[in-house]
DNA sequence: TTGTAGGCGTTATCAC
DNA sequence: GTGATAACGCCTACAA
């Protein structure tokens, strides 16, 4: 199956004129008359001419592509950045190329790898999980390619970085729960390894020792698939759940952990947030019809990827070397519901 | 910014040989010695040599690359669908191309129209649901691109389609309800004009009819946004409640428009599923701890996203025109829950 | 077994 | 103002 489709040279024949007329008529250079230059244009319009894409690519050097690395695109979350990024993308005419990680560190160097090779001008990216080494990433990184990270970041590669606050975000999150009387505050969170990880540990700690709770590491639970491996998580909660003395609270730090727990919770009978609070991590639009509706940490997640876009393509179509790189960070937003709200009991 | 890799010429220049020689190496080549195809081969390996993709898509005329034009992403059908879509193109060596219609007319033109022009092997599409009319596919498809349709399709094109089951998808949910003793299920849907309104409607229609129920027109709201506006819904909810005899049940017909109806509904203190059950149509992981767990029609989505790449490539592969095409229809599953059963109250 | 030449569609340089 | 010509990187008849 062939898409044979009209080239310049098409029109010079038809034309009686040269490819080279033709290709500067058509970009309206100045050294071409009026007349030539109307006869192309029109010819060109009435059949429908699209230059090709892949010839000016070889030509350019560049795809006017780019590519996406996230862990999985049926996320909330990162649906929504995919939303921002293909916003800003298309607009300024480029292709937006998605691949998934699945939070496997293989798969993303296969990703990365496939994706470079000149196929693509640059790459939006958040880490998965398992990822340790950043050695794919600095080899392109340091053969030119533009690279912004977003949400899971690293600082092993000087370049732009969009993240929302996770440290705040957890912090409030934490502070809320303890503002509604919960003392034992759990938090079940993803890998370890993980920027947003550390970060929103961090927040959790901060708030804790605010308020002058003494942390206690038994009530910190790692799933390191994220909440991608339902058991995973019913284990880190059956763990909770048999301590000595129970948690009165738990914040989840991401998407598909807060729904799971949710599901668990729901599932062990254990009444939200009487026994339990709950404050979870997620930009699901439904989280104000689950049962209860969950208070969560929001993350601005179409302006993080129009933000990490807008950024990548400055890397892209800067004329010189960028040397100064930024590191954005958006504020979330608490938004308080049913599941926290511990004065309701 | 360039990004400067090795080619093919800097590997016969740095071994001494020609061009064509080392591509034919690299192509393990029959005609070409032993031993300079390991010198070849090695060189490629240690230096990491990748063909550039554009050049071949140059030569070969085709990108490697798949588009996909789907009306929103941040929507769990849709986003399962391209989870589906992608792993099968990553396996099989594609990129895949992802756009978004966002339910626009004008919107869906330009994308085929940007896609195609040759920068893409073949259109996986689901309609948007302002889309009246197929010119611009049906110009496409006449040109040669191949294209497979899913979910929203037509058949003013002759070519591979995947849907599941809608028809029998509504009668079962439909059925459902009239188990349950409801008598006046309202249908609550998206553009008229969708393919998958109209067999939903049959469905609806028909699980009535067998049950002896005389169906009300007044109780099918057409919500031509899908549930993309929220106001939408909210003026067809309010239509129903004002009616002289309320109904005692709603079956929804899309994902978004399932969710913003059970907001809306516990917005207004409307007990679900006493007053009013309640059946949606969504693939959220979540539908089981919503307030209440909804019960819900679940689509393959991730099927049919496999089955459309599947046959999609198979047309992009094949050597000789294909003349027979396919409509397969995949079975939906009824998910039971709290919404819908009044036996509960 | 290896090399030469031409072309995919476009663009840029340089001659006419 | 217009037109050869070469080049982007790869592939493939066809020659050597």
């Amino acid at each position: 199956m062939k898409f044979e489709a009209l080239t310049i040279k098409d029109i010079a024949k038809a034309l009686g004129l040269s490819i080279s007329t033709v290709s500067k008529a058509l970009r309206g250079s100045h050294e071409i008359s009026e007349e030539t230059k109307q006869a192309v244009l029109r010819y060109a319009r009435e059949h429908n001419y699209k230059p090709n894409p892949i010839a000016q690519s070889l030509k350019r050097g560049q795809s006017r592509s780019i590519g996406v690395i996230v862990c999985n695109i049926d996320n909330n979350f990162f649906s929504q950045v995919i939303n921002g990024i293909e916003s800003i993308a298309q607009n300024r005419g480029y292709n937006v190329i998605i691949t998934q990680s699945q939070e496997s560190y293989e798969k993303e160097v296969s990703n990365s790898d496939h994706l470079s090779s000149r196929s693509v001008d640059g790459l939006i990216i958040s880490l998965s999980a398992e990822t340790q080494h950043m050695d794919h990433l600095v080899k392109l990184h340091e053969k030119g390619l533009p690279i912004v990270f977003f949400d899971r970041i690293t600082d092993e590669i000087r370049t732009h970085r969009i993240v929302a606050n996770n440290y705040k975000g957890a912090y409030e999150a934490t502070k809320h729960l303890l503002q509604q009387g919960c003392r034992r505050i759990a938090h079940v969170t993803s890998s370890g390894s993980l920027s947003i990880t550390r970060e929103r540990l961090e927040g959790y700690k901060q708030a804790l020792a605010d308020a002058g709770v003494t942390a206690d590491d038994r009530l910190i639970k790692f799933c390191p698939h994220g909440g991608m491996i339902r058991e995973e998580t019913q284990q880190a909660l059956t763990e909770l759940l048999q301590l000595p003395e129970r948690p009165d609270a738990i914040f989840t730090a991401s998407d598909r952990l807060s729904t799971t727990t949710l599901s668990l919770l729901q599932a062990m009978r254990i009444p939200i947030p009487c026994e339990i609070a709950l404050v979870g991590y997620t930009n699901s639009i439904s989280a104000e019809i689950f049962n209860p509706s969950l208070t969560s940490v929001v993350q601005p997640a179409l302006e993080m990827g129009k933000l990490a876009t807008e950024m990548l393509l400055s890397l892209i179509e800067s004329r010189r070397p960028v040397t100064h790189f930024e590191k954005r960070i958006l504020d979330t937003e608490l938004q308080i519901r049913e599941s926290s709200q511990k004065s309701r009991c």
